[in-house]
DNA sequence: CGACCGATCGTCT
DNA sequence: GACGATCGGTCGA
């Protein structure tokens, strides 16, 4: 499976990564078991002008500082005391763009992904939302600052291609706190797809 | 269905 | 000491 090059994370609108990330596969390789999905939903984070962005106004905490790492490094977190959730740093360098992985259809490992969700069978609900799939996918804090291009554990590999009109876009999930940034067309996802979270899916 | 609520803990004030 | 970029269960209609 081919890799994404650095090339594709590096770049400045982390909107147009986020919705070419689309289609795009999710692979994981832990203690020699690979898991695998598509992504199907995603939202983009712009960073210091972006008031649901961890990095808003610049701010750099302990926490906030693998944001401005380079692109193509895995920015994951610890959210409600529970979950982790997986994001995609983007563009150079203390630049803190981030891509929040928030759902991934699987391909690969399926019986090893419903082990971790306790399921008997595969279930779409299984990988839907970034704190289902993180966990489907065997991602935690433990992978905060690993470069996606070369790590073993963690990769992101060419996938399908999504057609422009197969995309949909909707403001970001659970950000009311943004004010008027709550409101940006940031989230985007594959519609109809039956993996997607939420009510908007076409 | 939709609305509500409890779980649970690292991070920042 | 407060608060989440969430989830799954329960309750009522």
């Amino acid at each position: 499976m081919e890799q994404l090059p650095a090339s594709f994370f590096n770049r400045s609108q982390v909107d147009v990564i986020a919705a070419e990330l689309l289609g795009k596969q999710l692979v994981t390789c832990l203690n020699g078991v690979i898991t695998a999905g598509i992504i199907v939903e995603t939202e983009a984070y712009y960073g210091a002008i972006d008031k649901a962005s961890h990095a808003y106004g610049g701010r750099r905490t302990k926490r906030t500082e693998t944001l401005y790492a380079a692109g193509g490094t895995a920015y994951v977190y610890l959210c409600y005391g529970i979950h982790h959730l997986f994001n995609i740093v983007t563009n150079q360098a203390n630049i803190p763009h981030a891509v929040l992985i928030r759902a991934v259809e699987p391909t690969q490992g399926i019986e090893e992904i419903c082990r971790r969700m306790n399921r008997p069978k595969p279930d779409y609900r299984m990988t839907s939302g970034p704190g289902n799939s993180c966990k489907a996918l065997g991602i935690n804090r433990k992978h905060n600052g690993i470069d996606l291009l070369t790590s073993p554990e963690i990769q992101i590999c060419e996938g399908l291609t999504i057609d422009p009109e197969g995309i949909g876009t909707s403001p970001r999930i659970g950000v009311d706190y943004a004010g008027e940034d709550a409101l940006l067309p940031y989230r985007f996802y594959i519609k109809g797809n039956r993996y997607v979270s939420g009510k908007v899916r076409n």
